[in-house]
DNA sequence: CAGTGGTCTAGACCACTGG
DNA sequence: CAGTGGTCTAGACCACTGC
């Protein structure tokens, strides 16, 4: 059944018959058709051929451009799908997933109430203290795969609940893929962060690593907190990665756990 | 091709064919065929029909099994590998999934040391300081789906790396499963604990929920992990399940991280 | 009612393991 | 070499959405 080779009747520009395999050298390194496919929809998703939140082709006309099977195209769109990169919805199409819906913002906030459910408290209240332009240090360089000295912005942001200063991050970012971000921008933005990177920077936040450890509350982290000097606070070292495994962001939270806890589920 | 009514050629107990649709009532709840095979399997492992990292009858057997076709079990069998109830090996079979696998372990041990792979420190030193029967408080008691009073035991263990402690957990278990635990066996045996569950009581941990906050050190947890009082530790709170979303285990952990940090990661 | 994703089947063939 | 899981196809039909 390999794809006969006519006339692509298809508007793929990058491809007129997938590669099917690459066969020559001494370990073909095998590679099934449909892990190909989702190669080819991710390097579209990275291209921004579809935008978070559009739906992409239907499973049909992927078939058809790719000249394969269904079911094969079916295959690759579940694991992209169990990778949260896009979300089906059946009867209407498959969407690029976003950092609009609730959904996922709970997926990068692990911080929760004690009482309640997660979400009860209504939507944060986002301050931000300070945005600026600097040079990267040799750790940040490092978590942002930047050479020292390469520049960076920070800035620096309090979270409140129900009134109550809750988190505070300083967060790092690339200058050069968020050219044009301001304090005020940032500070005027009402939503999550995220989403303002997909909408104004072509930016996808995908996955994140995170560290934590137990800290004392000090410099100056104790009055942003309205906490004793030397109270317990989680920090949250996070490093947030887009498609590629590209680093775009460091940032460093200080949780006051004392009436929220992170929550985390193992499987 | 609705399944045909004769004879059950098959061994199976509990099914001669597949329920297929409870019509009828109002909103029948419609339930795809597979997720009907991957609830039958999932008895046959609850029943304990085939034990942790024995094989499970392959495909095939399955299928004629539930008079069903070979893909509908590979749909079944794929969302429970995918729940890390089952491991698939190509050319040899698919496994019941067990904690005896190291890979599983650190699916359930999230501090790793700062410097260094997640392994590379050798294997924890395990010391049982104390495990006693008692009564369930109203708070362990609400935690395990347990009646205040009913009997638990109770253990407190330090796990060691290199030489330097670097947990305390205290953990609550309900005293029927696991009848005739003691302090000698828990001390006597040299790995992971959940293995012991599997081996000794037949107890499968599947799931857990860990809540994590920032605590000081006292009442003790200071002389055992070798740290001033009030040093910041993190304190881990987990429930973990068996088959069922039975909780089976409650585990209150403090960990440094002045040389460990806890890892996890968004998706 | 047309279009989408979701289920189910049947069959062919491939990749991997073990005896 | 037989047996397992893994890939791929083709086609039928179902469930859901929106016009």
């Amino acid at each position: 059944m390999a794809a006969s080779p006519s006339t692509p009747t298809t508007l793929s520009p990058q491809t007129a018959a997938v590669p099917v395999q690459a066969e020559g050298s001494g370990a073909p390194a095998f590679s099934p058709l449909y892990q190909q496919i989702k190669s080819l929809i991710l390097q579209s998703l990275q291209a921004g051929e579809w935008k978070p939140g559009e739906t992409i082709p239907s499973e049909i006309e992927l078939a058809a451009r790719f000249r394969v099977s269904q079911g094969t195209v079916r295959k690759a769109i579940d694991e992209m799908a169990a990778d949260n990169l896009v979300v089906r919805r059946q009867g209407r199409g498959t969407f690029v997933a976003t950092h609009a819906e609730q959904q996922v913002q709970f997926r990068f906030l692990k911080l929760v109430p004690d009482l309640g459910e997660p979400g009860s408290e209504g939507p944060a209240q986002r301050d931000v203290i300070d945005c600026r332009r600097m040079r990267a240090s040799a750790d940040v360089a490092r978590a942002l795969a930047l050479r020292s000295g390469d520049a960076v912005l920070q800035a620096r942001r309090v979270l409140s609940y129900g009134g109550a200063p809750t988190i505070v991050e300083d967060i790092w970012l690339p200058a050069a893929p968020f050219k044009g971000l301001t304090a005020e921008r940032l500070a005027d933005y009402h939503g999550p962060m995220y989403e303002l990177f997909e909408t104004e920077f072509n930016v996808r936040m995908v996955r994140a690593d995170e560290k934590i450890r137990a800290v004392s509350a000090a410099g100056g982290l104790e009055a942003l907190l309205n906490v004793a000097a030397g109270t317990p606070l989680l920090s949250v070292e996070r490093i947030a990665y887009t498609y590629n495994d590209l680093p775009m962001e460091l940032r460093r939270g200080y949780y006051r756990t004392d009436t929220h806890h992170y929550h985390n589920t193992l499987g």
